[in-house]
RNA sequence: GCCGGGGUGGCGGAACUGGUAGACGCGCCGGACUCAAAAUCCGGUUCUGGAAACAGAGUGAGGGUUCGAUUCCCUCCCCCGGCACCA
C-alpha cells in the first residue's frame, strides 16, 4: 500500500453524499416499520423528548443508545419496535408564549416539525408511523377517559393541597419558578396557599410498588434503591394524645422512645394551632410567618427551625404528664398527621429544636459501651436502635424491639394507640393551574356539584389560540371554554380550568405507541402483543418520579382490565448527562459573560497540558469555568445538527457512543469528534485498499493460513465475541468500539503484507462492517455493498464466532514476587502447576528477588499469574 | 437537610467475579511526505531516577482485610443527580 492509495481512498468518504441516499432507501423499503412475526419481539423505547426547539446532545445520545440496541437485536433476528413521539404539554411553551407572543400550540408544533427532521437526519431506525404527541386531542382524550374511570373507582379524589403563590402575579408557581423564596418574574416573596386539587391514590399501591421492585431484574440497583427509599415504608405506631377536648394524633417509628417525649409539635396549618392562635396574636403572627416561603421539600428541610409555644398541654398517654404543644415549621401538614411527639433525646431534629428553645432532653435508650449521654451535643448513635430502654419506668432494661412491642400493647389496652405501617410516599396531586395541558374533564354545577363530562363528550378540547401572560391561567378567562351546560341538570355551569400534570401524559405513552392509530380504544390487542417494553432508555434524572408514576399507571390500567402486565419496563438503562467545558469573562460588576466552546481556542504547553483559552474572535484570554451540564445559561451547548452537517451522522453517533459508557456522564470534546471522524475515514480506506488489492471471491481456507493469518483470525473472532457481549449484555458501547478500532488497526497492518490472505481480509472486513453497523449504520450499508454483498447489512445477520479460531498456542503468565510483577512466562495453555512453578522460579529477574529468601507460598492463577511469596 | 451516584495519566476513559493499572481515543513530542502548510502515515508518551536494562512511587485523603485491593470494609474531603408544580 502506498500513501497515495490511502489518501485517495480516504478522500472518497463523503457522508454528506451517502447518508441522505441511504436514509431514502430505508424509507422507501419501510425498513423500520415494526411488525410482529415469527420469532421474538423486542420493544425498545427511549424517553420521548419535550419539543423545546431543537435536538440537544442529551437527546442525540439517548436515541443513539436505543438505536444501537435496536439495530443490534434486529440483526440477531428480533422483531423490533422502536417508536418516537413528543411530550408536548408543559411550562416551556407557556414561557415561550410570554416571551414572543406565539400561542403554545403553534410554538410546540413548529418545534416538533423541526426536531422530527433533525431526528431523521441522524438515521435512527424509528417507526414513524406510530408517532404521537401528547398535545393532540387523539392522545389526551384517553387521559380524560381514564381519569373518569379512576374517579368512579375512587382512585381519583379531591382534597386541598399547598402550592407556591405569587401574590403580585396572582399565580401559582412551579418550584422551578421560585428563586430564593421569590417569584422569578415578579420578585415577590412567595407564600404557601391551600387550594382544592385532584389526587390519585398512589398510596393504595405503595406496598405493591415496593414489593414488585424485586421483579425488576433488569433495572440498575441504584434506581431500585431510590424508588424503595422514596416509597419509604416504615413500621411504627399511631399514638393519640389528649389535648383539652381534642386529640392530637401522631405517627412515630419509635414508640419505644415514648417515655422520652418531652413536648409535642404541630404544623402551622394544624387545626389546633389555628384554634390556639385565635386568642393569641403573637402565635397568629408566627403562623403567618410560617406561610412565607415555598413548598419544596429541599427548601423546607434546610430552613432554620422555628417554633412557638401554643400554651396548650397534651397528656402523655402512659404517664399522664403534661407536655407543651408547640407550633414548629419543621412539622408539615400533609406528611403523616401534621403533628409529632418530640423525643429530643433520640431524634436529631427534635434535639436541635429542644436545645434552641430550652425544652427538656431525656435519655431513654442506653448508648453503646455504656458511654455517657451528653445533652449538649448530638451523637449519631442516639438515633440507633441498639441499646436498652432506661428512664422508662416499667420498660427499663428492654431492648428497643421489646420496648416497641410492650409500649404498643399497653397503648392498645388503653385505646390510645396501635401499631401502624406508614409510607413516606404521598398521594399524587395531578391538578395544575396552567393552560398548556390536558383539561380535567369536570363541570362544576351550583346544584349538582362536580359532574364528570360524559364519555361521549370527550375529548374536552383545549382551545389552541390562547397566549398566557404570566398572570394566572388564561383558560380561566376564556369564556368559550369555561361556559358549559351541566350534563346532569342542563343548567349553565362552569368547566374545570385546571389541567393535568404532564407526568400523566408520560405515564402511559409507551402503551399508546403500540396502537397509536386506534381511535376506538385507549389500547388494544397490539398492546398486549408488544408489552412489556423490553428496554427503556432515558436520563437518570427520571429515576424516581416519571418511572414510579409510569409503574403506577400501568398497574391502574391492569386493574381496569386494559393491559395484562404488572410492570411496564423489563430492562432499564439510565444514561448520564452530557457535559461540556465552560468559558467566561467577568466584567467590573462581577457579571459573567459566557462563551461557547466552539468559539474558543486552547493553548497548551509542550506536554499537552492546558495553558490558557482564548476567544478566537479577539485573541484575548477567557477563563475556563470547568465542565458543566450543557445548558443555555452557561452557553456551553454543542449543536448536534451543526456537527452532522460538518461530519455526518455516523461520526457524531460514533463519538457519543465511544466517549464514555452510557450510564456515566459524557464530556463533549470537538477533538474527540475529530478522532471518530478519522477512524471512519480509515475504515473506509481500509476496505477500499482491500478491494483495490483484488478483494476476493475465493472461499477462506483456514487450514492454509500462516501464523500471522491464524493470529489475525483469532483476534477477529475474539473481537466478534467481545462486541456481541458488549452490545447485548454489558451495554458498554465504548469498549465495543475500542475493540473494533483495535482489531481494524491489526487488520490494516496485516493486509499490507504481500503474504496477506485476501479471503481472510474479506472475512474480516465483512465482519467489522457488521460489528460497527449498529453504531454507524450509513457507512456500514455503503461498505457492505462495496464488499460485494447484496441487500442491506441489517438483513445480513450477526457474524458467528468460530470457536476453533479462538484456540491459542501459548498464553502469557505474569510472575510476581510478593505481589510485584518481576517477569513473564510464555507457556502452553493449561500447563501443569509444577511446570509453571518450576519455570517461574527459574526466571532470571525473578531469581534476583528470591535469592537468599525462603519461598513461603506459590499462588497460581491458571493461565494468568503466579505469585511467589518470599520472606 | 434527606435519598442515590461518582472521583484512575496532560484529557475522555479501560481494567467485567480480588489477579499484569492505564486498552481504545484525544492531546503532546519526534520522524516520513511537502517549497511550505493542511491532510495522511510511522514511532514515542503515568510520574521520578537511569543511556538502557531496570528500580521506586502511583487509582480523591487516611486507615484496615488479603499472598495480592481501582475492585471488599471503616473514617474523611470534593463533585453530580433527585427531593413530589422543570421535563
Amino acid at each position: 500500500m502506498t500513501a497515495t492509495t490511502t489518501e485517495a481512498a480516504t478522500d472518497s468518504y463523503h457522508p454528506a453524499r451517502i447518508e441522505p441516499e441511504i436514509q431514502r432507501r430505508w424509507e422507501q423499503q419501510g425498513a423500520h416499520r415494526a411488525e410482529l412475526g415469527d420469532g421474538d419481539k423486542f420493544y425498545c423505547l427511549s424517553m420521548f423528548p419535550y419539543p423545546s426547539g431543537k435536538l440537544h446532545m442529551g437527546h442525540m445520545r439517548n436515541y443513539t443508545i436505543g438505536d444501537v440496541i435496536s439495530r443490534y437485536l434486529g440483526m440477531r433476528g428480533r422483531h423490533v419496535l422502536q417508536p418516537m413521539g413528543w411530550d408536548a404539554f408543559g411550562l416551556p411553551a407557556e414561557n415561550a408564549a410570554m416571551a414572543n407572543g406565539v400561542p403554545p400550540a403553534k410554538w410546540t408544533r413548529d418545534n416538533i416539525a423541526h426536531m422530527r427532521s433533525q431526528l431523521k437526519s441522524l438515521g435512527f431506525a424509528l417507526d414513524w408511523e406510530r408517532e404521537l404527541a401528547t398535545c393532540d386531542p387523539d392522545y389526551y382524550r384517553w387521559n380524560q377517559w381514564f381519569f373518569l374511570r379512576l374517579l368512579k373507582r375512587g382512585i381519583a379524589y379531591k382534597k386541598t393541597g399547598v402550592v407556591n403563590w405569587d401574590p403580585v402575579d396572582q399565580s401559582v408557581l412551579a418550584n422551578e419558578q421560585v428563586v430564593d423564596g421569590r417569584g422569578w418574574r415578579s420578585g415577590a416573596l412567595v407564600e404557601k396557599r391551600e387550594i382544592p386539587m385532584y389526587y390519585l391514590r398512589i398510596t393504595d399501591y405503595a406496598q405493591e410498588l415496593l414489593d414488585s421492585i424485586d421483579q425488576l431484574d433488569g433495572w440498575p440497583d441504584n434506581v431500585k434503591t431510590q424508588q424503595a427509599n422514596w416509597i419509604g415504608r416504615s413500621e411504627g405506631a399511631e399514638i393519640s394524645f389528649a389535648c383539652g377536648d381534642e386529640t392530637i394524633k401522631v405517627f412515630t417509628t419509635r414508640p419505644d422512645t415514648l417515655m422520652g417525649a418531652t413536648y409535642m409539635a404541630v404544623a402551622a396549618e394544624h387545626p389546633l394551632a389555628r384554634e390556639a392562635a385565635r386568642a393569641n396574636p403573637a402565635l397568629a403572627a408566627f403562623i403567618e410567618q410560617c406561610q412565607k416561603g415555598g413548598v419544596s421539600e429541599a427548601e423546607l428541610a434546610t430552613q432554620e427551625k422555628l417554633g412557638m409555644d401554643t400554651g396548650l398541654k397534651a397528656i402523655h398517654p402512659l404517664t399522664g404528664a403534661e407536655l407543651p404543644v408547640w407550633v414548629a415549621n419543621y412539622v408539615l401538614m400533609g406528611y403523616g398527621e401534621g403533628a409529632i411527639m418530640a423525643v429530643p433525646g433520640h431524634d436529631e431534629r427534635d434535639f436541635e429544636f429542644a436545645l434552641k428553645y430550652e425544652l427538656p432532653i431525656v435519655q431513654v435508650i442506653t448508648r453503646p459501651d455504656g458511654a455517657a449521654y451528653d445533652a449538649q451535643v448530638w451523637h449519631y448513635d442516639y438515633a440507633t436502635k441498639t441499646g436498652q430502654l432506661l428512664n422508662s419506668g416499667p420498660y427499663d432494661g428492654l431492648s428497643c424491639e421489646a420496648g416497641f412491642q410492650a409500649i404498643v400493647n399497653d397503648l392498645e389496652k388503653r385505646e390510645a394507640g396501635r401499631a401502624r405501617i406508614q409510607f413516606r410516599l404521598r398521594d399524587w396531586g395531578i391538578s395544575r393551574q396552567r393552560y398548556w395541558g390536558c383539561p380535567i374533564p369536570i363541570i362544576h354545577c351550583d346544584d349538582c356539584g362536580d359532574v364528570p363530562v360524559p364519555d361521549e363528550d370527550l375529548p374536552v378540547r383545549l382551545p389552541e389560540d390562547l397566549v398566557p401572560d404570566g398572570a394566572g391561567n388564561p383558560l380561566a378567562r376564556c369564556e368559550a371554554f369555561v361556559n358549559a351546560t351541566c350534563p346532569n341538570c342542563g343548567k349553565p355551569a362552569r368547566r374545570e380550568t385546571d389541567t393535568m400534570d404532564t407526568f400523566v401524559d408520560s405515564s402511559w405513552y409507551f402503551l399508546r405507541y403500540t396502537c397509536s392509530n386506534n381511535d376506538q380504544a385507549m389500547v388494544d390487542e397490539h398492546t398486549r402483543a408488544w408489552m412489556p417494553v423490553d428496554q427503556y432508555i432515558g436520563g437518570i434524572e427520571h429515576a424516581i418520579l416519571h418511572l414510579l408514576y409510569a409503574r403506577f399507571w400501568t398497574k391502574l390500567m391492569r386493574d381496569e382490565g386494559l393491559v395484562d402486565v404488572d410492570e411496564p419496563f423489563s430492562r432499564l438503562l439510565t444514561q448520564g448527562m452530557v457535559l461540556a467545558e465552560t468559558y467566561y469573562r467577568e466584567d467590573e460588576s462581577g457579571r459573567k459573560q459566557w462563551f461557547n466552546p466552539a468559539d474558543v481556542d486552547i493553548e497548551r504547553d509542550d506536554k499537552g497540558r492546558f495553558l490558557r483559552a482564548v476567544l478566537r474572535d479577539d485573541g484575548q484570554p477567557v477563563e475556563a469555568g470547568g465542565v458543566e451540564k450543557m445548558a443555555k445559561s452557561k452557553n456551553n451547548g454543542v449543536d448536534p445538527q451543526a456537527l452532522v452537517e460538518q461530519y455526518g451522522a455516523d461520526t457524531v453517533r460514533l463519538f457519543s457512543m465511544f466517549a464514555s459508557p452510557p450510564e456515566q456522564s459524557l464530556e463533549w470534546s470537538d477533538a474527540g469528534v475529530e478522532g471518530a471522524w478519522r477512524f471512519l475515514k480509515r475504515l473506509w480506506a481500509g476496505v477500499h485498499v482491500h478491494l483495490e488489492a483484488g478483494g476476493t471471491d475465493r472461499a477462506l481456507d483456514t487450514a492454509a493460513l500462516d501464523d500471522a493469518g491464524r493470529e489475525l483470525r483469532r483476534l477477529l473472532h475474539e473481537a466478534i465475541a467481545k462486541v456481541g457481549d458488549d452490545y447485548g449484555r454489558r451495554y458498554t458501547f465504548n469498549t465495543a468500539i475500542a475493540a473494533i478500532m483495535e482489531f481494524s488497526n491489526h487488520l490494516n497492518r496485516y493486509q499490507q503484507a504481500a503474504t496477506a490472505d485476501r479471503a481472510l481480509c474479506q472475512e474480516a472486513w465483512s465482519s467489522i462492517v457488521r460489528l460497527i453497523a449498529p453504531v454507524t449504520p450509513h457507512i456500514a450499508e455503503a461498505l457492505w455493498q462495496a464488499l460485494g454483498h447484496a441487500g442491506s447489512v441489517f438483513k445480513a445477520g450477526w457474524p458467528e464466532v468460530d470457536e476453533s479460531a479462538l484456540v491459542r498456542q501459548t498464553v502469557t503468565l505474569v510472575v510476581q514476587v510478593n505481589g510485584k510483577v518481576r517477569g513473564r512466562l510464555a507457556l502452553a495453555p493449561d500447563s501443569p502447576r509444577e511446570e509453571i512453578e518450576r519455570q517461574a522460579l527459574a526466571e532470571e529477574n525473578v531469581r534476583r528477588f528470591t535469592e537468599g529468601q525462603t519461598v513461603r507460598r506459590v499462588i497460581v492463577v491458571p493461565n494468568k499469574l503466579v505469585n511467589i511469596v518470599v520472606g
